[in-house]
DNA sequence: ATTTCTTTGAAACATATGTTGCTTTGAGCG
DNA sequence: CGCTCAAAGCAACATATGTTTCAAAGAAAT
């Protein structure tokens, strides 16, 4: 079990129908930015296609293949990212669950980056069809998806301003809160833990530095007794002094 | 006069009616993704309102701040940027003429970033009643505002990876790159050659090091003779080796 | 012209981070 | 069970970048 969180089924459980574990973590985020009718998650739960098991670290889009699909991710940790002729690889957004995989972009012709998962991870993949039926035709669905998208960009722009100024410390908490937070955000984590399932080269990719550096910092947050991190599960042990340390 | 660039009229010298150097550079850059009949023009033209010249160094709209209507950027650069409590800033995107700043940041309350020139600007407040009519009624003008916007985000992904990636050499170099060849685009610029109104402590905000090591930087590129830099002109002498430093 | 201020240039030293190479641990697997 | 391999931990050294400080050069103002 290597990034699996708690709860498998987590309550609406459509009787014998499409699987809702889909429409699961989708309308639980969405949820948080607009009021969903009960004909809004059915029909979210309609768009259950495709769905599949993915082990870690897999390519889901390859940078530079044409715009096809949607993604959603249902459990785990995936990631855009950027992979340089260098080899060098830097991670530009995490996506956990209910994230779904920016539609817009498909009018791009081509993607200018990559998809993979991080850890085992279990995605569906959404027709572009029935995802734009869907925006047309439930206006509450629409709306979410937009400020889901809005909130999406503030979390790049911050994710950029890290990188710009932060020390790896400071970077490298801010991960490690903005997973907690999102996960105890749709019900897979407690406030102060949760899961983690990434590799510190993962770390590395998000935060812009070396493997050898992520484990010193590392080291350093455990023996300062800001953070306890064993086996893919995270604790945040000093909340307040991790959020004055990484910043506003 | 201090980061105005070369042409003061620029040519399109408007009668008496609405000032057309406002449409100038905004349906330029659209024109790049789509064309535009003489009504989409004409339209755009009469978007014209509240026309100021703005000195360098001044916020357009300051963090924390109500979102309220848009910008346009008719002659200078202007840049997005985040402030940190610390003092420290980032700059996220610049702003060239023709950028019409993010009409969809007004769904967010509140502005998570500021704006603010870096040079001599002449700069335009867009009503964004107008702008969402505008949309409405001129499809060609919807879409090269969309895939205006989808080249923007694209921008802002690459300037993530850089910050995250390369030395201070590498990321000084694509800002450079970015400027020449963004306002080559639109007319401004020479192939290799043009304005470039920043400051050093400018660019240190924008590749994310001290204003000492931007120095630094730059007197190695100039020693090496890959780039001319004199009193707000830039001039690109070694164009190849320039893109094989600065990555894909 | 003289002053004042911003921008640029530059040195010396402190530190964060990269690199290389090796060891230890732990998970999966025959 | 012991094998194998990826992940984690760790040390020593090299380098990029930060910090502080000061001088020189331009630009704007009087």
């Amino acid at each position: 079990m290597t990034g699996l969180s708690g709860q498998p089924g987590t309550g609406l459980r459509p009787p014998p129908g499409p699987l809702d574990g889909m429409a699961g973590p989708l309308s639980r985020r969405l949820g948080l930015h607009v009021p969903l009718s009960g004909d809004d998650l059915a029909a979210l739960s309609q768009l259950a296609v495709r769905e599949t098991v993915v082990v870690a670290h897999t390519d889901l889009v390859r940078q530079g293949e044409p715009a096809e699909n949607a993604f959603l991710v249902l459990e785990g940790i995936a990631a855009r990212y950027v992979q340089r002729a260098s080899g060098a690889r830097q991670i530009l957004a995490l996506l956990l669950p209910g994230d779904l995989c920016d539609p817009d972009l498909a009018h791009l012709e081509r993607w200018d980056h990559g998809i993979a998962t991080l850890s085992h991870c279990r995605i569906a993949r959404v027709p572009r069809a029935a995802l734009e039926e869907l925006i047309a035709t439930r206006p509450a669905v629409a709306l979410g998806l937009r400020r889901t998208k809005l909130e999406a960009e503030a979390r790049s722009r911050a994710w950029l301003t890290a990188l710009g100024i932060g020390l790896a410390t400071e970077r490298l908490l801010r991960v490690f809160r903005e997973v907690i937070d999102r996960m105890h955000a749709v019900g897979l984590a407690e406030r102060n833990e949760g899961p983690l399932p990434l590799t510190q080269v993962d770390m590395a990719e998000c935060i812009g530095t070396s493997t050898v550096h992520v484990n010193r910092v590392l080291q350093d947050l455990r023996r300062s007794g800001m953070v306890e991190l064993k086996g893919n599960r995270l604790r945040l042990l000093d909340r307040a002094g991790l959020d004055a340390l990484s910043g506003e």
